[in-house]
DNA sequence: TAGATTGTTAATCGATTAACAATC
DNA sequence: TAGATTGTTAATCGATTAACAATC
């Protein structure tokens, strides 16, 4: 079922898992494509053809069971395995990430939280120690994380990268600057890349 | 110049401006279109239509002055105009972003911290007070501020957007999950959406 | 001038939208 | 059964890539 699914796809199914599970919360039991398209400001059509590169999940002349509906993305976007993860750089942007995001919802679960700084090690936050960056190896290699969250500067990432490349792990939530993509073409990357969000939004507000 | 440029090509300019600045820092002063393609993954037929758009920087048999050109995309994407703006909710995700973030290098000014909470009222983060959200209307009155930074959650978005919008604001750094764009089309909206980050990512490490 | 590389037009590829037969 | 809405194929639209004449 997992064929070639293009990334256009891909983005769009946590935004209709995000409305699906609005419309339960809201009691809503069931919907057509087309009220869904109204609610979410897209094509019918798009939605249609979208689940179905996973599956025909609705039925005809009823439209979907929303709360079906709900259960398969979720199984497709695969956040009902947990994957480990380890967080690197517990600056501000680490340590609010940690605080703020409910990873074991998105299929992610933080285990291991690493700074270089020596003035950090030993703290805790979350209920997780932070660790040196130097006990990486040690940790990796007990506890196989599958993914890793970056929140140090660009030259820390190359280092790291490699190092936890090597490790295996398989995915990246990247908030460097760092380019993982182009030296390791089979790991999986999602780029956070807070600054060209900002210039983007600087480009629209000076092009009305 | 700023006729109807494509969202994917806007959407490549800053990662050009972040090459370029970094091949500026290494010395490099002139770079063809197929060498910037080998550096950054792309077809140098698409870096010469995205630059095409928004005019010939470069120069037939020699290439583009990276310098030049950096200058150039810093202008299209309007950071030398510093855009007064506001954030919304300074919890842990709104302080990071306050400290974490450079915004005079990208075409914002951070003038006014808001949040809800009577107990983070007064705390002086990165210079600002932070203000009640009771005081948005006065402090917009006077300060004519074009961005807001909503760090808050869904439902409280919803008011507080309302509120800006009736106050001027043109454009929205949005970490919550309300979707601005779907009440307000005129709104120029960028989506920091990490729980639709995260589960992309799931779902790539899921379907490997 | 010859060589290199742009700017730009044309060809290809992929994604979105429309249409409709299948079917609940 | 009649009405509604899916699943899916076909048509359209837009974005990427290739080709090449213009020109530095």
């Amino acid at each position: 079922m997992s064929n070639i699914i293009s990334d256009s796809v891909i983005k769009r199914m946590p935004r209709y898992y995000r409305f699906l599970n609005e419309l339960k919360k809201q009691g809503v039991t069931r919907i057509s494509s087309r009220e869904l398209s109204e609610i979410m400001g897209l094509n019918a059509s798009q939605i249609r053809q979208d689940l179905n590169c996973f599956g025909g999940f609705g039925q005809q002349g009823y439209g979907y069971n929303i709360d079906v509906l709900r259960v398969e993305i979720a199984k497709i976007l695969g956040i009902d395995r947990l994957k480990n993860t380890i967080l690197i750089g517990m600056g501000n942007l680490g340590k609010a990430i940690t605080l703020h995001i409910n990873f074991e919802s998105k299929g992610f679960k933080l285990i291991g939280l690493f700074d270089s700084k020596e003035s950090l090690v030993g703290q805790v936050v979350k209920n997780l120690p932070i660790r040196s960056t130097s006990t990486i190896d040690e940790f990796c290699r007990e506890n196989l994380p599958e993914a890793a969250i970056l929140c140090i500067p660009k030259a820390a990432s190359e280092d790291i990268c490699e190092q936890l490349v090597k490790l295996g792990v398989k995915g990246f939530w990247n908030f460097s600057h760092y380019d993982i993509a182009l030296k390791y073409p089979d790991v999986k990357v999602e780029n956070m890349h807070f600054g060209d969000s900002l210039m983007t939004l600087s480009y629209r507000l000076d092009n009305m």
